[in-house]
DNA sequence: GTCTATACATGGATAGAC
DNA sequence: GTCTATCCATGTATAGAC
């Protein structure tokens, strides 16, 4: 099983690791195959990537594919291994962060839809439906729900921004003040405020 | 003061006008000089851009200057103007509804601070420091002011997300509902629950 | 102030030697 | 499966005629 099988994925692989990174940095028409293969260990400016791929644009649609499939194989794995623990701040303080770690994890596929997102709409339809995913009830048919999916969505955003130095509220501050406003409402009524 | 004057912006406005059009569509390096000139109406491939812009980075540079001040111009008028009015609704409805008039109006800059961002740290500056002259307040320090802005920067994410169809909580259902939630909060605790 | 022509570099892509 | 060499299109930018 060393001849054949399915141990064959070095350069192929390889591209397809990189592509999605270059492609989140610089967008479609700003990352040329050139630097792909450079960045992969191939000579660049050599037509070695064609051996591997058809064209510029069918990387892109792989790389975006490959990569939604792992996103969302982790994201479903991760949250499978934490709804076994109990975590002791009670469920919106867990879903909340479980829905940041997803926005990270999303992130590079994220920058993608917004630069190349009329190009690829599969980009679109696949972080949509993790987000939809992420918010585990339907969330458009609760309001208080959407709200609190677009805080964390804004306070993704503001951390692309910042580039690093933000003056934001710290997230766990920002987490417990999301929950404490939305369990002051109709949804979470278990427990008025101790 | 018709022959000379304040009055010759033609080329060199119109090219502004279109280059934040283009470079917010396709970015930097997918913007041609070429499509700047045949939006504006000259020939294109003909270097008669270089006849009013020393480059395409300083052509970048311009619009994105040009496009802040108007904007924060547009932005303070339109506030100073709204502060004479008063809302039926308290303060916080027409709060947020002006956060969001601003973040739709620094839509082309905020996707150019995306995509751009370090190309042209400016960008980031002035996006910024017009969102915190949207908090009025400091927000930094105000953990529930700075879960509603984000919430806000969110909605707007996803109007940015949908390209069309998005099955969000309508814009005044997801005001009512924040200002609800804060409402409840200490900041707000005028008026306990009507 | 606009067009013609052009220099020059880069990028996508192919054919063929190894 | 990788490199050499090459074709061709496009893009930035300049010089000069009008």
């Amino acid at each position: 099983m060393a001849t054949h099988g399915v141990a064959r994925s070095t350069t192929r692989e390889r591209i397809l690791d990189v592509a999605l990174d270059v492609f989140a940095e610089h967008g479609f028409v700003g990352t040329s195959i050139s630097e792909v293969e450079r960045r992969v260990g191939l000579a660049a400016g050599t037509g070695s990537f064609y051996r591997h791929f058809a064209s510029k644009e069918a990387l892109l649609r792989a790389a975006v594919d490959r990569e939604v499939e792992q996103c969302l194989a982790a994201s479903n794995a991760e949250r499978a291994a934490l709804s076994a623990a109990v975590d002791p701040r009670g469920g919106f303080a867990a879903m909340a962060e479980q829905i940041l770690r997803d926005l990270r994890r999303f992130d590079r596929l994220f920058r993608l839809m917004l630069t190349e997102g009329e190009r690829v709409p599969e980009v679109r339809d696949a972080v949509t439906a993790a987000l939809r995913s992420s918010g585990a009830v339907s969330w458009a048919e609760d309001p208080v729900l959407a709200v609190a999916i677009a805080a964390l969505v804004g306070l993704h955003t503001f951390g692309l921004m910042g580039g690093g130095s933000n003056n934001m509220v710290s997230q766990d501050v920002f987490i417990s003040t999301l929950a404490e406003l939305t369990g002051n409402s109709a949804l979470f009524d278990e427990h008025p405020e101790s």
